[in-house]
DNA sequence: CGGTGAGTTGATACGCATCAACAGAAGTGG
DNA sequence: CCACTTCTGTTGATGCGTATCAACTCACCG
């Protein structure tokens, strides 16, 4: 039994955009099911035009593309909030792949409602468009992270940004957001070796800035990790919710 | 006096989607005029709000990220056809900058049309979700070029990716392509320094592979660049022109 | 109770950064 | 016209940041 978009459990925080009643209604239209998975689960890859576009609503997972030789460039980690599967809605071709980490819950839409979103609402025809520079934006930022900063500014730079979008989520309890990632996941997503994001890791809680362990991440001090991070705009922005 | 769209001297290239007399039409009502602007002129800066968005037309430029302390980590190289300001354009602020790197014409479309054209011109909005959809393919690529490869392996994948886009905009001639940039603008797009950048460059031309000296890339061996660069799809495919 | 996966830590190696010096081309002012 | 500077490219010497290798711990699981 899927969960109604005017029931939707995170719609209301301040994260995300308010709609209209009447928008909430569309929404509930074009969703056109829920999806739970396992955790580590394949959700789309690389290659394939799923039919289907999907919003975490729950759990978290990861954004990645495989070379031939089996490295692994994480792209993002996925968040309650995200849209998964633009890229090949409108393109008809994911470039990377997309896995569940825990256990997830999505908002499952049909793609070839796609098009008549964009006859027939705009609005949210344009929040797609939104979503997509966003996405674009925040790959400029991880590019320039990891082109030009030094491992320790990469990763008090990722730390920050994901401890200030799991609070906006509302997950934070006394400085402290659920993290339940691996090690080497961070360490693909930084393109650094394990054993260095391991004793960077080990850096930053030996300076009480910030310590990730058991699946948690505790932020001490929250200043110092975005001023080494070299973070430019702390909050996340209010962003709408397909 | 501005070119009108219907006599645009890229649009025909099989390069771009091609649209139909009436979408022509659309396009030069939606276009405002056209600009030109001198060798490294600031286009758009980070920070800023530009009411105007547009397309390269002639000449070449450059996307970048500027950190506080001055290192630059440049995003992309600007091709005639691409669009420069979209982020703007649906954000509202830019975040990063672009500027010319060779005396360009640029088409000038109006921030404000944009909306008017989400309303009335669904299949133009799609196209600019496209285009955002792609940068993001695009920076994702890079993402993986820049955090898992090899200096080598990635430079090998960013000369195969310019040569084949400046091929498919039959600016070729015999295996050459203009390339008017610095090594240094090569080396803050793949994160290395200026001298690494340099032996590198050598070390593909001892081996006969590519040679880019005096503003232009010759590519002798395209296979083996592509190879070695784990290029994934090897030509441009046809995207929409706005 | 062996096996597997995640995290940790020390020793060593190497890719690339940094430093330095020079050459050639192009611009600039006397 | 020539000194002079500035910018870009080139090359060699040295050093650092991070990768790689190896070994161990602990938790979990069948």
């Amino acid at each position: 039994m899927s969960i109604k978009c005017r029931f939707c459990p995170i719609r209301n925080f301040p994260l995300f955009q308010q709609l209209s009643e009447a928008e909430v209604a569309f929404m509930e239209r074009f969703k056109v099911g829920e999806m739970t998975v396992q955790p580590d689960t394949p959700i789309l890859s690389a290659g394939s035009s799923s039919p289907q576009i999907f919003t975490a609503l729950k759990g978290f997972g990861l954004r990645y593309k495989l070379l031939e030789d089996g490295r692994r460039q994480v792209l993002s980690f996925i968040f309650p909030g995200d849209l998964i599967g633009l890229q090949a809605g409108v393109m008809n071709q994911m470039t990377h792949s997309v896995d569940s980490t825990t256990s997830m819950t999505l908002c499952v839409f049909n793609r070839n409602e796609l098009w008549s979103l964009f006859r027939n609402f705009p609005a949210r025809a344009y929040d797609l468009t939104w979503i997509a520079a966003s996405e674009e934006r925040f790959l400029g930022e991880a590019l320039t992270a990891i082109g030009q900063k030094s491992a320790f500014e990469s990763m008090c730079w990722a730390l920050s940004r994901i401890y200030r979008r799991l609070e906006a989520l509302q997950m934070d309890e006394r400085r402290s957001v659920p993290l339940p990632y691996r090690q080497q996941d961070l360490a693909d997503a930084l393109g650094l070796s394990l054993v260095h994001t391991n004793k960077t890791l080990a850096k930053l809680r030996e300076r009480q800035i910030a310590n990730w362990s058991e699946g948690r991440l505790t932020v001490n001090d929250i200043q110092a990790l975005e001023e080494m991070g070299l973070v430019e705009s702390k909050l996340p922005r209010p962003r709408p919710l397909i």
